[in-house]
DNA sequence: ACTGATATTTAGATAAGTCTAAAAATAGAT
DNA sequence: ATCTATTTTTAGACTTATCTAAATATCAGT
């Protein structure tokens, strides 16, 4: 039972927008997020439920059953394999890469994706750093980035630190950022580059200094 | 204005099969090719005829508009720039190739293919011998194949020969087949491996010996 | 708890592509 | 020239995916 191309869009920017949050993906978030209005939406969240693919309950939201996720996974890794042989062996700059992987990631035949992902040396990162989950959909252990340098929006995990003193150990562990703390990059500030983060159901700031020596998980 | 995988289909089959007579396609032929009902193909015609790819008149059969010829030939071309990559780069094996190429020439990225084909080292031939058209749409100078290996039903012409003794060429003269003759292959038989062919409005048989010393384009 | 704003769903319409069944045109044979 | 078989077109219906406008539910501030 293969699905549109349409519906695996959906699928996977379900996925994306599930992991900004516990609770179910919101109707209009999704209609933003694909460019198209909220009853069309509606439509095709039903039909998805129908499908097996996502659980519905009107006004709640959605979220992937283990069978959907299992096909926005697989898309993703589709999309960020193309990527990889777009950028790396076509000589494709890093935009234009984008558009066209949104389309070659529909092509659907497994044996195509074991072999490119043969032919590139099986990466574990596209050239941005995302990682490529396998062909059982796991991902590779998360790669690292400077809290200065993650997209807000994105819940991550403290994975460790650039700068060793003292004093940065104690400011950390006063703040609660102990490694292996998950929370939620808010928001960034252009005047200073400090960010907003949210742990343990409070808000806090950090400084640019704080955050260029904090690795978080990708 | 793109074109949707579906008129693109249509297009491609359009010049495939108006390259087996002169008269335009014809609405059932259109539909076992395309495995769909001809009321289908009526309806599709319509709209391409609408979209001035196709002209088209009622009961008259279907021809390409130069513009439709275009884009026929350019979902060739990626027919078979992709045949070249899934078999020389990925390692498929010959059968498999086809179905992914089918999915694969309609995406739609006009730097795609040029990188592509840069990548494959501008190639003339897929890997079956099928001339790919550059970029401009013109086909390389036809391969030759001998004539027990053409496909049948296909239009072709002498290109050659491989067996020079004078009786040879005295018994193709005898039978018109002279250098640049064009003809039509129209059935092989599978006993003895002669051919049917058709020139000048006369159809005569060719053995097996006969056929496999006859270079003709592919 | 009420009320206004916002988010979501429903109802009904449209366009693309397909199908079946019936009507119309063409081609072939007497 | 007429009849018949074949081809092609039309009419009407269905599915998928989309939209606008209207109805309904939820959320937030008082
Ligand atoms: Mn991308
Ligand atoms: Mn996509
Ligand atoms: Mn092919
Ligand atoms: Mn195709």
């Amino acid at each position: 039972m293969a699905q549109s191309f349409t519906e695996e869009n959906y699928l996977k920017h379900i996925y994306k927008l599930s992991r900004k949050s516990d609770k179910g993906v919101s109707t209009n978030a999704l209609a933003e997020r694909l460019e198209t209005k909220a009853s069309s939406v509606t439509d095709m969240i039903k039909k998805l439920a129908a499908k097996k693919l996502v659980d519905y309950k009107k006004y709640q939201g959605v979220t992937l059953t283990n069978k959907g996720l299992k096909i926005a996974v697989d898309i993703i890794r589709k999309h960020r394999l193309w990527e990889v042989f777009l950028l790396e062996h076509l000589g494709f700059g890093g935009t234009e890469v984008h558009e066209v992987a949104e389309e070659l990631e529909h092509i659907n035949s497994p044996e195509l994706v074991e072999r490119l992902d043969k032919f590139l040396g099986y990466p574990k990162y596209d050239p941005h750093g995302g990682p490529i989950p396998d062909n059982k959909g796991v991902f590779p252990a998360p790669a690292r980035v400077r809290l200065n340098e993650l997209e807000t929006g994105k819940k991550t995990k403290v994975m460790g630190i650039a700068e060793h003193s003292n004093a940065f150990l104690a400011h950390l562990k006063k703040l609660g950022l102990e490694l292996g703390q998950e929370f939620l990059l808010k928001e960034r500030f252009d005047f200073d580059h400090s960010v907003e983060i949210e742990l343990n159901d409070k808000t806090i700031q950090l400084s640019h200094d704080v955050a260029k020596n904090i690795f978080v998980a990708y």
